[in-house]
DNA sequence: GCTAAAATCACCCAAAAGCATGACGACAAA
DNA sequence: TTTGTCGTCATGCTTTTGGGTGATTTTAGC
C-alpha cells in the first residue's frame, strides 16, 4: 500500500498549480500479471473448495458458504487490485479560488534543484506537508504510513537540504524553489 | 480508508489562505454503504443462482460456474469499489477569508489583522524569526532574552493564531498577511 | 531476472518545543 | 492611584522532533 494519492486537498492554496513533472507513472504491465494471478488464485481456490467438500466437509448450505467465501475473497482482492490499478494515477484537482492580487507568479517547481539535491518525490511530499504546518503524526495519518516513516523522510530531506529544523527546511525549500 | 489523498502534491499553490476547518474527515459513510450494497448484491446473486439452479439449470459442474460467476462479479465490483474509493472526492468547500490588499510584490504588513488577533510587536518579531527557521535558543540569543521568554511569546502567539506548532503558525502567519 | 533506488517500519535516545502556571517590573491609560 | 497591558523570567511536565541504526519490501530500470 503505497499512497500516491497526493492530489490537491482541502488545505490547498488558491493558486495551486501542480507540476505533473515526474510523478507520471503509467499502469504497468504488472497489472495484467495481477489479473492473471487473480484468475489462477480463483481456480486454485475453487479446486481447494471442491476437494475439501468431498473430503470432510459435507455441510448443509455449503454452497452458500463457498460462494460467500469466494465473494469475500474476490471482493477484497478486487478492491486491492482497484487501488493498485488507480494508484499511480495523477489526480490534478485545480481549485482556482483567486483572491485580489496575491499572485507572485505561478509556482514552478525547480526540478533541477530537486535533482541536484537528490530529493525524492516522497520526500518533497513530506516537505510540502510540513510547510503546511502538519505534525509528523498528522502527516503519517494523511499518507497512511507510520510516523517512523515520516521521520525517516524528514531526516533525509533535512540532510539533503542542510536543515536542522523543519521550519528551517521549509524556509530553505521556499528559497530553493522546491516549495511554493 | 478515506482522507489520505489530499496531501501535498509536488507543487502546491502558495497563497493558500484556507482555514483548516475540517481537515479531518473520517471514512465516509458512502464507503460503508458501498460495502453493504456489495453484500446485498451478493446475497441476491446467490439467491438467483440457487433459484435458477432448481428451475432449469442442472448443469454439470454448476458449482464451478457459479463460483466463477460470483468471483468475476465480485472482483469487478471490488475493482470498481477500489477505484471509487481511491478517487478523490470534491467535497471541499473553500471558505475565503478576506485578506485584502495583499500586495504581491513587496510585502505589506496586515496591521488590521494584527490588531484583530491582538498580536504584539514582540510576538510578531518572534514569529518572524521562527519563520526564518530559527530555534527558540537562537531567537533568544539574537534578541538577548532568555529561552523561556521566547517560549512564552511563542505560546501566546500560537494561541492567538490558533496554531499548535511553529510550522503551522508560520503558515497561518503567511496566510493572514502578517508574515512575508 | 537482477540490481539499485526508493519507500517502509522499528527501536532507542537526546534535544527541542509546547503547555500551564505563577510572578515581577515598567509604563500608559483610566 | 489603580488598572491593564506588555515584556520578562522561571519551573515542572508532556509532547514533538531529530538523529542514528538496521531491516524489509516495492519499485524501476537494465
Amino acid at each position: 500500500m503505497r499512497a500516491a494519492w497526493c492530489g490537491a486537498g482541502p488545505g490547498m492554496g488558491q493558486g495551486s498549480r501542480i507540476q505533473p513533472t515526474d510523478m507520471k507513472r503509467k499502469v504497468s504491465s504488472h497489472a495484467i500479471r495481477h489479473v492473471l494471478i487473480l484468475g489462477l488464485v480463483g481456480g486454485v481456490l475453487i479446486a481447494i473448495l471442491r476437494w475439501s467438500e468431498y473430503r470432510f466437509l459435507v455441510i448443509e448450505h455449503s454452497f452458500e458458504i463457498y460462494a460467500a467465501l469466494v465473494a469475500i475473497i474476490f471482493a477484497a482482492f478486487g478492491i486491492w487490485l482497484g487501488i493498485r490499478l488507480t494508484k499511480p494515477r495523477e489526480t490534478i484537482v485545480l481549485r482556482e479560488v483567486l483572491v485580489p492580487a496575491d499572485a507572485p507568479g505561478p509556482f514552478t517547481l525547480n526540478q533541477p534543484q530537486l535533482d541536484a539535491l537528490g530529493i525524492t518525490p516522497r520526500e518533497l511530499e513530506i516537505l510540502s506537508l510540513i510547510a503546511q504546518g502538519l505534525s509528523n503524526r498528522e502527516i503519517a495519518e494523511r499518507l497512511f504510513v507510520s510516523e517512523n516513516t515520516v521521520k525517516t523522510h524528514c531526516s533525509r530531506a533535512f540532510d539533503k537540504l542542510g536543515a536542522r529544523r523543519r521550519t528551517q527546511a521549509v524556509q530553505m525549500g521556499k528559497e530553493l524553489g522546491i516549495l511554493p
